[in-house]
DNA sequence: TTATTAAAAGATAAACTTGTCTTTTATTAT
DNA sequence: ATAATAAAAGACAAGTTTATCTTTTAATAA
C-alpha cells in the first residue's frame, strides 16, 4: 500500500490548466499554438494533452483551427473563463458541490459531521477559482513575479 | 471521454473517515467491532476495508486485537485523532502542502499564478480537518444533528 | 487539384485504484 | 492440546486514469 499522491485536481486538469493559461499568453500575439508547442511549454505528454485541447475544444474554452497556420487560441471572451470553469469541464464540480466524506445523502437537513464546517470552505474554494480568470493570469505572468513551468 | 468524478479525498480515504468514526461509537462501549460490521456500518466493501484498516492499525491510528472477541477498537488517546491525521495515512499531504497545479518547483519566491491564494485555502482546509477528532464526532453523531450512512 | 499541415478521432497499453477471494497467523475458549 | 474466531497478508481481477501511437478529417498554400 502507501499511495500517497493524491492531489486537488486531476492530472487531466491540472494539465488543462496550464494548457489554457499558455494558449492565452500566445493568443495575446494573436499566434495559434500547436500541441507540440503547448506540450513543450507546460511540460506535459504530447498525445495526452492533445486529448485534453480537444475536450476544452468540445466545450467551447478553447478555439481551434486545422491545418497550416492552424492550432488552438482564444478569443477575447475566452479569456473570462475561469479556474472553476476548466475543472468543471474535466474533473466536474463535485469538489465544492458533494459532500467531502462522499454521502450522497449529506444535505443541509441531513449532514454528515463536517457537513458545515466543509461547506465554508467549499465556499472559499470555489470563490478562489471563479475569481481566478485565465485573463487575469496574462498580466500575472507579465509582472514576471509568478510562473508556470516544472523547470 | 467526460470522466467527472473527482472527489477531495480517493474512496479509500472516504471510507478509513467513516470506519474511524464508526469504530469510535462503538468503542465508547468498550466494544471491539469486526470487518464485517463496519463493512455494514459504513456501507463499503468488506475486503475492501479490511485492507484499509489493515493500513490503519500499521500507522497505529486505530488498535485490532485477533481471534474470538477481537476486532478494531480505540484507546481514548486515539479519540484524539483528526481527520488530517487520517487522510495523511491514506491519502498523503500533499492536498494541502503542495502546489495546486502540481509545480513541483511552486514556492513563496517562485510561485505560479494560484500560489498566494490557494495558500489561503490551504490553510483553512488543513485548520477544518484537524480541529475536528474523530472524538468530536462521538458527541455529534450522539446529538442525533449529525448522519454517516448512505441510506 | 495536389501536397502539406495540424487537429480530431480511434485503438491500444501501462499504471494505479478499487474490489474480491484465499491462505496464514495469532488469540481465545473449551 | 484443539477448535473456533478474527485480523493479517497475499494473490488476483475489474475499473479508471494516464500515456502512446495510428488513422482520419479539415483547412491552407502552392
Amino acid at each position: 500500500m502507501s499511495h500517497t499522491n493524491r492531489y486537488m485536481f486531476s492530472k487531466s486538469c491540472e494539465y488543462a490548466i496550464k494548457a489554457m493559461i499558455f494558449v492565452a499568453q500566445k493568443s495575446k500575439e494573436h499566434s495559434r499554438v500547436g500541441v507540440k508547442e503547448i506540450a513543450k511549454g507546460i511540460d506535459s505528454p504530447e498525445h495526452f494533452i492533445a486529448k485534453i485541447m480537444q475536450e476544452l475544444g468540445r466545450k467551447r474554452l478553447v478555439q481551434s483551427a486545422k491545418g497550416p497556420n492552424g492550432g488552438f487560441y482564444m478569443t477575447d471572451k475566452d479569456l473570462n473563463t475561469n479556474i472553476a470553469d476548466i475543472v468543471k469541464a474535466i474533473d466536474g464540480d463535485q469538489l465544492y458541490v458533494d459532500c467531502v466524506l462522499g454521502l450522497k445523502t449529506c444535505s443541509e437537513k441531513n449532514p454528515c459531521p463536517v457537513h458545515h464546517e466543509y461547506k465554508e470552505i467549499k465556499r472559499k474554494l470555489l470563490h478562489m477559482l471563479e475569481h481566478n480568470t485565465i485573463g487575469n493570469f496574462n498580466d500575472k505572468l507579465d509582472s514576471g513575479k509568478f510562473f508556470l513551468k516544472n523547470l
